[in-house]
DNA sequence: CACAAAATAGACAGTTCTGTCTATTTTCTT
DNA sequence: AAGAAAATAGACAGAACTGTCTATTTTGTG
């Protein structure tokens, strides 16, 4: 017996997943429909709502899915950067970098999620503001680890070098952001260590 | 007789646009029917299209009318704060600060519109692109009065600052971000200066 | 007043949307 | 092989969507 919170995993369900994210992350959440979903899952519409309850549970499962992703990268991007904290922060913008230079790179799933459903009580909203904290967290992580005087705060300003590079990356269509914003987190690193 | 790109003003016209632009900006742009907006601003359906060509239009004309409007409303911001870059610098802060916490704020139209149409290529896309371009210039105006190396660059960071700050700001409900940023913005404007 | 321009209500077409239901077939387990 | 579970196709409802058209009324102007 599973008391896990995520649904019991199944083919099936994968399979709607995968394609999901990738329609959803290619066009936008609202302007996918379910019908084009699965005529290109090739997947029966009650499959889907056997595995769903609503179009809205399942792009928050997707956005729940992505976070895992993202952290995991991030995690493994982070660990080859051996235990400098500046080299660690520097394996976060040349991560992000990589993505912004991917040929599907279409901007951030969370802070289109945050767009496209600005109500703050929304859950959709809200898990891709978990997504977002905890980030932040790993930030964080790397801001204590350097010695900074302001953990937190050192942390909030990285957060806001990352989304802020997402945005022009997308908006531009080109990756030089992430080394704008790499540059002014070392400058901030160094300034905010004791 | 007038040779102005855009369409020329008219009561009507000018009506459809500010309901248009509080309710995209309230709940979205896809969201928001034609049905809904004409019923909101309580006008005939044929005046619309009178008046544009169709709904992109009317989204393209009302971003167009919030780049002015943001553009005209952080000029005066930085006119008030004098003529020291690191005062005007706090300047858009602060303004960013209040904007944050006025109870309509639902984070950032222009972001909202490179979400929502994530195409490079789409116009809607294109015109949200060209605000940010705007903005940037009036930063790296004032990077280049604060004597900075490359100003353009610090322009970039302080543009990267003032995006994620906005995310950051919608994301959580808080203002604190805006302080976050003026404080990295600040301690850049410092390290860049000759 | 008379004429022209603008705005109106409302029907309408044609599509798309989410979600439900049924009846049938496939797949898995024992 | 037999029975249970899962997946299938496809119709269907009911609503919402953009955009068009017409006939009527209001508005502004000379």
């Amino acid at each position: 017996m599973s008391t896990a919170t995520t649904a019991p995993s199944s083919p099936k369900r994968d399979h709607l997943m995968a394609t999901a994210r990738r329609l959803f992350y290619r066009d936008g959440y609202r302007v996918v429909g379910i019908d084009t979903l699965l005529a290109e899952a090739k997947v029966a519409k009650m499959t889907l709502y056997n595995h769903f309850a609503s179009k809205e549970d399942l792009i928050a499962a997707v956005i729940e899915a992505q976070d895992c992703e993202v952290r995991a990268a991030l995690t493994a991007a982070v660990a080859t950067a051996g235990r400098s904290p500046a080299r660690q922060l520097q394996a976060v913008f040349d991560w992000l970098k990589g993505w912004f230079e991917s040929n599907d790179f279409k901007g951030c799933a969370f802070i289109r999620a945050l767009s496209e459903y600005p109500e703050p009580d929304h859950p959709i909203h809200q898990a891709a503001w978990r997504h977002k904290q905890a980030v932040n967290a790993m930030l964080r992580q790397i801001a204590t680890d350097a010695g900074a005087k302001h953990p937190a705060e050192l942390a909030n300003a990285l957060s806001l070098l990352v989304d802020g590079a997402i945005i022009s990356a997308h908006a531009t269509s080109t990756s030089a952001s992430a080394v704008t914003a790499r540059g002014a987190a070392l400058t901030l690193l160094k300034h905010a260590a004791t």
